[in-house]
DNA sequence: CAGCATCCGCTTTGATACTG
DNA sequence: CAGTATCAAAGCGGATGCTG
């Protein structure tokens, strides 16, 4: 991207991470971790592979990303952030946070994937009982189930089924996402076609007010 | 901008706040507020007059910000946030927070307008004597003099010179910015060829720690 | 003069094909 | 798997022209 030669905070974190894409190549490293390049394009659909070629060179020169080489035995590398590209993590939770009122309905052409949702569920989610036992929550909508635990006083939701869930929460995108971030009462989340099993405990230790 | 078409919440900000340019608009009307086109084009040097007019018609269609038409006597037309815009605010602090290192030299090609320093600024000052009778410190780099008020346990930085100011502190834009995030001690800045006029407790009651 | 719209050369993007 | 190569289409940047 050409530089916008100002001298201004906004202008030079846009001119490191202002490109088209780049963004979304961060928000998948800090949601997966470490990625390979194949891990970055399935996580990013509609990336061309050319450009996130282009746009992972221009990240790692900007020092937002490292490329971590394989070790001897014939690995692959992955790319990961640097700690000043961790940084990033505020920068992606506050524009989620304030795009989250676009998330209330889904378009039929937006695709999704379920690991995306953890941002948005991340910055409403806490742990209102530290001192208990760890629960466990399934998340099931989209392409892929994910589980909600306790991590330190927060939640953090991570890819994959639970072992032994405490409780399941299943529903469209839309509806799973209102439930988790408060918005949605669950007897409204029922009436949309949402279905919840388990503790309600479960559910009310996570997520905000009631 | 084509759209992600990602049900998420990131691409979907994206979406609507990605386009070059549109962030650099945000920022010119978070921190000076209702603004006529021409102003806008002067806050941002280098933007096409054809894209200015273009970002303004999509942010304006994506409920960012409003037309304000001007009343009867022949006035001219103003841009002003909508609320939800106003919400940018905290992804343009988190953005500059991020890039706040890459402030610390600047480059010969960078433009610099004094207002800009409001955004870094302002995310560190902070007023810690509310109760005391209010002080003002005057800034003076870049194109245009500046002054820091206390605002309810806050500090605001606003454009224009001071009345009677308290403390003055001029140096280079990099060095002033030091000195106000709390990052380079006076004595440092002094050496760097900045320079401070005024109270010292003046600068202390603003800026953070020592 | 403020507030755009049009035109044009250049750069970036998107889609697909191809390679070590 | 991890990219590079190619090329049409879209977007950008700069200049200029038009309209109240």
């Amino acid at each position: 991207m050409r530089s916008y030669r100002q001298y201004c905070a906004v202008a030079k974190g846009l001119d490191m991470v202002g490109d088209r894409w780049s963004l979304l190549i961060v928000r998948e490293l800090l949601i997966s971790g470490d990625s390979r390049y194949t891990d970055l394009r399935d996580g990013i659909p509609g990336i061309a592979t050319n450009l996130l070629a282009d746009r992972l060179r221009d990240l790692e020169a900007a020092g937002v990303i490292t490329r971590i080489e394989a070790p001897p035995p014939v690995a692959t590398a992955v790319f990961r952030l640097t700690p000043w590209g961790e940084g990033l993590r505020e920068v992606l939770h506050a524009l989620g946070a304030w795009a989250g009122p676009l998330l209330r309905q889904q378009s039929p052409s937006d695709v999704l994937q379920s690991h995306w949702l953890a941002i948005p569920a991340e910055l409403y989610l806490t742990d209102h009982a530290p001192d208990q036992p760890p629960v466990t929550l399934e998340v099931r909508t989209g392409d892929e189930p994910m589980h909600v635990v306790p991590v330190d006083g927060g939640a953090r939701m991570r890819r994959g089924a639970a072992e032994d869930p405490d409780a399941v929460l299943t529903g469209e995108p839309p509806v799973v996402l209102g439930v988790l971030t408060g918005r949605l009462p669950l007897g409204t989340a029922r009436r949309m076609g949402g279905h919840y099993r388990g503790d309600p405990g479960v559910l009310r230790r996570f997520t905000p007010a009631g």
